[in-house]
DNA sequence: TATTAATATAACTATTTAGCTATATAGTCA
DNA sequence: TGACTATATAGCTAAATAGTTATATTAATA
């Protein structure tokens, strides 16, 4: 059984997106994870379980709290599966090497 | 309630994944989709059913036959939802808390 | 027109899930 | 130690889902 089962399965979850969106910007603990939404705690936990299992996200111990991070080996997954339609929607399809070169080329790092 | 929830869902189950990973190489119909599968030809088209109303396939008819096709746009759309996760394990940013010390650290590449 | 072929739909069952409230666990601090 | 805080887990319910078989629909063909 593919792990990208878990990892789609997660993300077909608004609220799970949104918990992923906000640690995009960084650790966050359970509290601050629950803030924007109106539903109750156990149910953000059990998201957050979602998300790990599918290991989208990790938790560290911190204390008494249980910061999440987001994992990024898990996005790299769903990219490479991704990337065999991308010659399908690519307008540049006739020229792939013209899109990896692009990709070599882009802007250095200051 | 965005789209997306039915893309992500769609995509969670690996039949559903493996009809999209045939219907890449191109048009087929339902027999030709079920062939390869032990479960029912029932089971196939409802399978067929959550992929398009996902946006992932589209129906064409012909006599008889209704061919499916990939349909870009949906995968264009999931491409486009990655792409905000995309400078998480891009080049040097394995992750984000780790940014700093690893421009501080490390040499980019060249 | 009657038959066959391709596909869809209906009706049922078992499993999974997302939400809730109540409670348990574990760390911090006075 | 006792109170408080942060989070997890248990147990429940309602809804969704994937599979099945049986049947309906529609086009092609004899």
């Amino acid at each position: 059984m593919s792990s990208l089962d878990h990892v789609f399965h997660a993300l077909s979850d608004p609220t799970r997106r949104a918990l992923l969106a906000r640690l995009v910007e960084g650790e966050a603990t359970v509290a601050e994870l629950l803030q924007p939404f109106e539903i109750s705690q156990p149910s953000i936990s059990r998201h957050l379980k979602v998300l790990e299992d599918a290991g989208l996200i990790s938790t560290r111990i911190s204390g008494n709290a249980r910061p999440r991070r987001i994992e990024p080996a898990a996005f790299e997954a769903i990219s490479d599966w991704l990337e065999q339609y991308r010659m399908i929607w690519s307008e540049n399809y006739a020229r792939l090497d013209d899109v990896l070169e692009t990709m070599k080329t882009k802007e250095p790092k200051t």
